[in-house]
DNA sequence: CGGCTCGCCACA
DNA sequence: TGTGGCGAGCCG
């Protein structure tokens, strides 16, 4: 901590070390700016290598309505974007369809990727924080769609497998009150066939945004406040198409293996003491099956039509793919179809 | 839920 | 006359 304090003093800055939490680097910042006198005790050597400043490498922790991450200023990515589920954090209006993918304000103009870096890319953006945990607020989510929370992304994954690794995680907050999620990208090692390893990854726009070879997520869990026993799950997925055939755990990881692909210590701030469960024994770990997720999109489809043509198509397209719909489906169709019917005669008199 | 593409229209 | 913002419509 000492050390810390020192280079603080030169940059000017403060600094969040990776084992720092929140409260330790706002002490951190009280006391420099209570103690400036302290900066003739610093070595004088220091003091001279950094007369004129020292590197700023722009990874400090960046804190937004409803989520908190670090940048990578060389990437054009997050390093990592951390937030909280609960029940009542998860219901809201928020509606996405107002939201806007746009460079974050706050990020040098040098160092963001922009929209044009994606469109046309082969590559989807997809979120760290998802929008969907936002629906509580406006602002929260649409400060999701900023690009500092957002990776390139393959469209099948983004769409599929990640998606419901994301529907997993909010389905989680019924069983424990409270859900820390930290997400991001990953550019892990490939061994050749001269048994060299080498890293390698694409970029894509004038931005150089790098594509990530995978993306990691992990989960703590806490079934009360009172609780002592916590339950982490760490997984890594590959950035491409992973279908309805494998399951979650084929992704899991130990930890502290994570911690090192992706050089950060997760959740410092649990105690050696307290119990970690692994998550996947605690809990089944279990995505939704391609009958349930492929009921699931529809009825986001049904609530969505408007007209009764895409609704009916909706449901012919459930019927083919051989998907029964349950009993909610089909209340929302029935519902769906009445509101448009009366919408589509009273447009039809106003011709 | 996760995304993209296209066309309209206000605007300079 | 070209362009950006935004909503409608589409797919997995």
């Amino acid at each position: 901590m000492r050390a810390a304090f020192k280079r603080a003093a030169f940059t000017g800055g403060f600094v969040c070390g990776a084992a720092a939490g929140a409260a330790t680097c706002v002490a951190v910042m009280r006391v420099y700016v209570g103690e400036r006198g302290a900066e003739e005790a610093v070595n004088p050597v220091h003091r001279d290598i950094g007369e004129y400043g020292l590197p700023l490498a722009g990874a400090e922790t960046r804190y937004y309505a409803n989520h908190i991450l670090s940048y990578d200023q060389s990437r054009r990515t997050p390093r990592w974007v951390a937030e909280h589920l609960s029940q009542e954090k998860l219901h809201g209006t928020a509606q996405r369809k107002h939201c806007k993918f746009k460079p974050d304000p706050s990020i040098p103009v040098a160092f963001t990727a922009h929209n044009e870096d994606y469109l046309g890319s082969g590559w989807s953006r997809g979120h760290m924080a998802p929008a969907g945990d936002n629906k509580a607020s406006e602002q929260s989510m649409a400060e999701t769609f900023y690009l500092s929370n957002i990776v390139p992304q393959n469209y099948e994954n983004n769409a599929g497998f990640w998606n419901r690794l994301e529907m997993y995680c909010r389905d989680l907050t019924k069983k424990f009150e409270d859900v820390w999620i930290v997400s991001g990208p990953l550019a892990l090692p490939e061994v050749g066939s001269d048994g060299r390893k080498s890293m390698c990854y694409r970029l894509i726009g004038k931005d150089n945004v790098m594509v990530p070879t995978h993306l990691f997520k992990v989960v703590l869990a806490r079934e009360n406040p009172s609780s002592d026993t916590l339950a982490i799950g760490a997984f890594v997925v590959p950035n491409q198409p992973i279908g309805f055939d494998h399951p979650l755990t084929e992704y899991q990881v130990r930890l502290s293996e994570l911690e090192r692909m992706a050089g950060l210590s997760f959740f410092p701030g649990v105690r050696p003491e307290q119990s970690v469960r692994s998550l996947c024994e605690v809990d089944a770990c279990r995505l939704m099956d391609v009958k349930e997720f492929t009921l699931y999109v529809a009825g986001r489809k049904v609530a969505g039509a408007r007209t009764s043509a895409r609704l009916e198509k909706v449901m012919t397209e459930l019927r083919d793919a051989a998907v029964t719909p349950d009993d909610y489906l089909l209340k929302l169709y029935q519902e769906k179809k009445e509101q448009l019917a009366l919408q589509e005669r009273s447009d039809g008199k106003r011709e």
